[in-house]
This record gives structure tokens, C-alpha cells and sequence, in this order.
DNA sequence: ACATAATAGTTCAAACATGAACATTAAGCA
DNA sequence: TGCTTAATGTTCATGTTTGAACTATTATGT
């Protein structure tokens, strides 16, 4: 049996996702600071920005997106219809679900919040070429692509 | 006043981040699943990860290179050192710092985990050559650095 | 039609992370 | 030397995330 395996840190793949990792770590921190002036948590921010770009979805659509449990958005949302950033409708055709939709107020939030977050990642990714940033996006939707099926 | 600023989405560097934020949630879910049968959850590796990298590490080191609270350490490591993974020992000059070692025990569990982690992250970074998965990894390091200063 | 499955959302307890306040020890400096 | 400031680790209250059990509604199959 081979006890001495290769160290991971030899492995440039692994070396490189690494780095990954760190850096999205990084720019999560970095943007809950940002954000705390406009009391939004980034959690908070991802539901915001997936409703508007897909109003009238339900809770379970919404969290499957944010590939995060049904409960969690059960617990989420509530502060976020309190504050009147948000609306939840039920459906006419199935009484189960319900549909959130963005209220004016939300989608003002949001564009404020946005400017805040494509600042940062502005920032963060100015040291790549539009080519380079490209290819980053392209490998990382393939391997978003690739884990689905594990 | 430019009330209809530009869309992030219509901003590359914007969706090409998305994509980056998305896959390395996807891959941290996946690994806390891979890693459910040894009983260690992504944090605890990254612990024992860095603790074979560094032994003698102070918990604020440790800390620090988690991107972390000092609290959050003293919470995870008793858990590890009960279950005999690591020993804090108490430096002989600087009688605050506990320093951090795994035990064998602790160096074994690592082995079988890298092999997952690293089985893991070959399959997703499987898509990229290694120019491409080198560049990445260049790009990220940069990212990081960049994060610093904000 | 009726029984069974599956689905949407909620509740709840447990695990986890966070940051502020604290005790202990070390370092800087008059 | 003493006094002040900084650093390490812990405690604790708070907020978040999770998954399992639950209710209500819809789909499926006989």
C-alpha cells in the first residue's frame, strides 16, 4: 500500500482551488462590511438580486438557487418583508407555494447594495484582463456544471 | 443623478465573479458531504490542513490564516483535541500561547481526508488545462492580495 | 373516487459563527 | 522599577444555518 501518498500541496489543481477558495472567502468578508451601512447581510443580497431578476418565484425555486435548505428562506425572509423590501403572494393555481416579488423600496435597496458589491468585485478582479476574467467565468461554470453530478 | 446605472449582469467581471462565488459554494457542500463519513466538517480539515503545514501554530495564528475569530477556534478546538486529532501545548516563553500539534492519530484522519478533498477537487478542476488551472490560481492569489488593502 | 406519493412551506432544536467584554500575560516606556 | 498599552485565549449572548418532523395541498395510480 502506498502510505507516502503525493501531497496535495504538489498538486497545482489543488494548490489553485486553494486559492480559490481563500479569495471568495475573502471578497464574502470584505462585502459584509461594505454592506452593514445599508444593514444587509450578503445572504440578504442574494435573495434581493435573485428576485429581481426573477420576480414571482417561490421560496423553494429561490432556495435551490441559493443552494441553501427550504428553512433557511423560511427564516430569511420574514425580515426582508418586515422592512417592506419584499412581497409574498400566494398562488392562485396551487395554494402551496408562494410567490415573492420585490417591492419598490427592495428594488431601491438593491440598486444601492449593487453599487457597493460591483465596486468590490471591480476592484478585486482589476488586476485581470477582460480575457482572463472570461476564462475564470467559463472554467467556473463548468465546474459548478461538473459537481452536479457527483 | 444617473438613476438607471448599469447592470451588474451586463458586467462580465460581475457574472464571471458570480460564477466564481457559485462553485466554490457548490464544492464546499459537496466536500462536507464526502467528508461526513470520516465525522469532519470542511472547517475541521482546514484546521488539521494547516496545523500539518504549520505545527506549533498559536491559535491566533491559526485564526488569522482561517480568516476567522480567535473565539471560533476556541471553540473548534476542543472537539478535535478531545477526539485526539491535536495537543495545544502551553509555550515555555510566552506563557498566552497555547501552541497547536496534530498527533498521529490526527496526522492519519488529515491523509484520508485529503484524498477525498483532492479526489474532489481533480474532478472539478478536470474541465481546465493546466495552463488555464495555473492562471486561475494566479488570478485568485492576486485577488486576495488586492482584498488586503480595501 | 380514493388511497398513496410527492411537493411547498413551517417549526423547532441543535450546531455553528460572530463580536464584545473579560482575565492573564507580555512589551513599551517614563 | 512601575504604569500603560497591547496581545492571547476564553466566555457569553446573539444571530445564522441546518435537517428532521410536521401541516397543508396537489399529483399519481388503481
Amino acid at each position: 500500500m502506498n502510505i507516502k501518498q503525493e501531497l496535495p500541496w504538489d498538486n497545482p489543481r489543488f494548490r489553485n482551488w486553494v486559492a480559490v477558495a481563500r479569495a471568495c472567502h475573502v471578497l464574502e468578508r470584505t462585502l459584509a462590511v461594505k454592506l452593514a451601512p445599508l444593514d444587509l447581510k450578503p445572504a440578504q443580497l442574494d435573495v434581493l438580486m435573485n428576485l429581481y431578476r426573477h420576480p414571482g418565484m417561490s421560496q423553494h425555486d429561490l432556495a435551490r438557487r441559493l443552494l441553501v435548505g427550504r428553512s433557511n428562506i423560511t427564516m430569511l425572509l420574514p425580515q426582508l418583508e418586515a422592512r417592506g423590501l419584499l412581497r409574498r403572494e400566494g398562488d392562485e393555481k396551487d395554494k402551496r407555494v408562494l410567490r415573492l416579488t420585490l417591492t419598490e423600496a427592495g428594488t431601491e435597496l438593491l440598486m444601492q447594495a449593487l453599487k457597493v458589491h460591483m465596486a468590490l468585485i471591480e476592484k478585486a478582479m482589476s488586476q485581470s484582463t477582460p480575457e482572463e476574467c472570461d476564462m475564470i467565468g467559463e472554467q467556473m461554470r463548468k465546474v459548478a456544471d461538473v459537481l452536479k453530478t457527483v
